[in-house]
DNA sequence: TCGATCCTGTAG
DNA sequence: CTACAGGATCGA
């Protein structure tokens, strides 16, 4: 269930257990999608780069992997390629008898292998990365006013900044105090200035707790480290000003948000 | 911009 | 049993 600081994690860890290894197989179980895959044979891993919520991992022979974790997967390290869980849709055996692993339980998760010379290709029409010193209030608020879609599908769908899942997006526009159904060319240019900030120090923050959470033997999913203020909250009183937490569905998603501290 | 879709697991 | 899950895409 990754947004953008648990596919940082994940992406750090690969880099620190898995460069320099050479995949000399691969494999797949029921897989909805991967695309490719068989090419990885037979050349060493570069290294590995998040963009936005997708990993890359760059391979010799000017080509790379392109993985996205969707809602429950997890590409991980395994001790023993022969050993992985049922819940492993991909695989690559790795020289040494360990696994690079997409372990996905609901196989929603998908990988692909590409040349080098598609990576543009691959990655069009994501935005900004939250984190790139050219993402500024001001670059927030020049795209906001050309959407009319309510601001937190918009903050969703990658088009602007990328990074912002369900979770981190309800809690960015509880601290700037923005009603979620706004449409993003409505909200007012200071909220826009206090929506940029937030999503800078909420992600940074979620990116040192993901990192503590993945170091864990048991890794993944032990609980939530990041302090929501909204998400998951319903019923339960705003931590500023007591009124009772709402959910309202939108995009197909459950939003969570303070009706009063976030009332436009 | 909504709804369905891809899948499986879990909570109520 | 139904509802819903930290994602994204597709067609109407």
């Amino acid at each position: 269930m990754p947004e953008l600081p648990e596919v940082e994690a994940v992406t750090r860890k690969l880099q620190a257990a898995a460069t320099g290894a050479r995949i000399v197989s691969s494999g797949q179980y029921r897989p909805t999608s991967a695309a490719g895959i068989r090419k990885a044979a037979g050349r060493s891993v570069l290294g590995f780069e998040r963009r936005g919520k997708n990993i890359l991992a760059h391979l010799s022979g000017e080509a790379f992997l392109r993985v996205h974790l969707k809602m429950t997967g997890n590409f991980q390290v395994i001790p023993d390629i022969r050993l992985r869980p049922l819940t492993v849709r991909v695989w690559f055996g790795l020289e040494d008898g360990r696994g690079l692993v997409l372990d996905d339980p609901r196989a929603l998760g998908r990988v692909s292998f590409h040349a080098s010379s598609e990576r543009e290709q691959v990655l069009d029409g994501l935005g900004i990365e939250p984190f790139d010193p050219a993402f500024t209030a001001g670059y927030l608020k020049s795209l906001a006013a050309a959407s009319r879609k309510p601001i937190k599908p918009w903050l969703m769908d990658q088009s602007a900044v990328v990074g912002l899942g369900n979770i981190y997006a309800a809690e960015a526009l509880f601290q700037a105090r923005i009603n979620p159904e706004t449409p993003a060319r409505d909200v007012a240019a200071r909220k826009l200035t206090r929506l940029h900030a937030a999503i800078g120090e909420i992600l940074q923050v979620a990116v040192k707790s993901a990192i503590i959470a993945y170091e864990r033997p048991g890794g993944f999913t032990e609980g939530e480290l990041f302090p929501v203020a909204v998400y998951d909250r319903e019923g339960e009183p705003c931590f500023r000003c007591r009124t009772a937490i709402r959910r309202i569905p939108q995009a197909g998603r459950s939003t969570y948000f303070c009706p009063r501290c976030q009332s436009a």
